[in-house]
DNA sequence: ACCAACATTCAGCCTTCTCTCAGCAAACCT
DNA sequence: AGGTTTGCTGAGAGAAGGCTGAATGTTGGT
């Protein structure tokens, strides 16, 4: 995965920085600009594998910088990054071919898990990613339709409880800090408290559990939470 | 691991020197400041592994500091020091990317533990630094789980049981006085006596001795305990 | 405008942990 | 042996951590 480029484009550093490091982290190759003027030479001069846009810069909108981009023949796919606020219907126009966008502010888990949605799409082979289906033992989450199921039994979850399950069996037989969890699953403005994550997890429980052999989400008091799945240990 | 350096940024020159001693004698490489602008300035220069960052700083907040610092290309992972009652409100994305936070007062054992826990993930070959599972003999810990195993079979152990053991089992065939654990197990500011390193030796003693063939926790009346480990002293 | 689903907070409850202490046991003196 | 020091451990008070149901707010759809 170190071999994937990705661009961001943002003008706010405090977004551009939570993005590179996340990125990086996560295991991307990072370059980061802050205009589009600079987003255009960078992705002619670094090819980028994907894009990630802010809708409104300073210099030049999003629209134009794509525009740009295409007419050089760079058909890199972009994740348009918009404000909550942003009428719709102008975005959608944007998101032709393999691009998509999402609101600000968003959810780390979710960032990364579209950019590897769309890179999945558009460069099936070429670049490793993360699989579609994610196969953890008595539990597997289909990323592409949203769907969990758990020993073959389909279950009902809500947004949140979904990318805090993804989360949780992403990072399998390690122990997850409330913090950890609330910086990656929630918005990355979010005020609350620990609390809600022990809301969540005791609803991904109720639903969980009763069809599990053993409690697969469990509590290490005063520390986190930990998923576990000894098929990963291997 | 002379090798590791580590740069430690603190105003209070109690925090300072508590921490410069103790990680010197962990083996690690340390430089310490007292302000931002010093720490900007060492981090450029010095080129450390890992960073410790008082989050409330005279001259700029932590957040300042680290801005900078990605801004110059400076990458290393950050482990912040907050107070207790720090509001997370202004707190973003802390726990992002490599980075941890831990709030005061800690323990200093707990502290070694993050850093390696830290490098481990962000520097995986780079720098040699203990495995995520520590293995003494008839005793295994998982420090990414948070699990102890005593002849393969699983123990429970409380959040202070944990480090205490760990503790123990990193400094084998030694003896570590009382004041020695409660410095480095408990929290710097503990006001408490001995008796609570009696009372926890107790408490794994009852857990751990009916697993193993002998005592491994024993008492060296008059000046401390000691940890055997036969296996560690090739 | 209404309803349904979801998100968030909170308080009450229960469990576990921390720490202290006192009485007892063991080891060490002379 | 007797006395003294040191360590062990059970009991218990209080605190902290964690779980969950209920109340409230928010959003989006029809």
């Amino acid at each position: 995965m170190e071999n994937i480029k990705v661009l961001v484009v943002d003008d706010e550093p405090n977004i551009r920085d939570l993005l590179s490091t996340s990125l990086r982290f996560a295991g991307f190759n990072v370059l980061a600009v802050a205009n589009g003027t600079d987003a255009v030479t960078a992705a002619e001069k670094g090819n980028p594998d994907i894009i990630l846009l802010d809708v409104m810069l300073p210099d030049m909108n999003g629209f134009s910088v794509v525009k740009k981009l295409r007419s050089m023949d760079i058909l890199a796919p972009v994740l348009f990054l918009t404000a909550r606020d942003e009428t719709a219907d102008k975005v959608m126009g944007l998101t032709v071919g393999g691009d998509d966008y999402m609101t600000k502010p968003f959810s780390l888990d979710e960032i990364i898990a579209r950019i590897q949605a769309i890179l999945r799409r558009t460069k099936p082979e070429e670049v490793e990613v993360e699989q579609s289906t994610i196969d953890a033992g008595e539990i597997q989450i289909n990323q592409d339709a949203h769907e969990v199921f758990v020993n073959a039994t389909p279950v009902e979850l809500s947004p949140t409880e979904f990318t805090l399950l993804r989360y949780l069996v992403t990072n399998p037989n390690r122990v997850l800090t409330k913090k950890q969890i609330l910086d990656q699953v929630w918005e990355y403005d979010f005020g609350g408290k620990d609390g809600i994550v022990e809301s969540y997890v005791s609803y991904l429980r109720k639903k969980i559990d009763p069809l599990t052999s053993e409690p697969l989400i469990q509590t290490k008091r005063g520390v986190g939470y930990i998923y576990k799945n000894s098929k990963a240990l291997k």
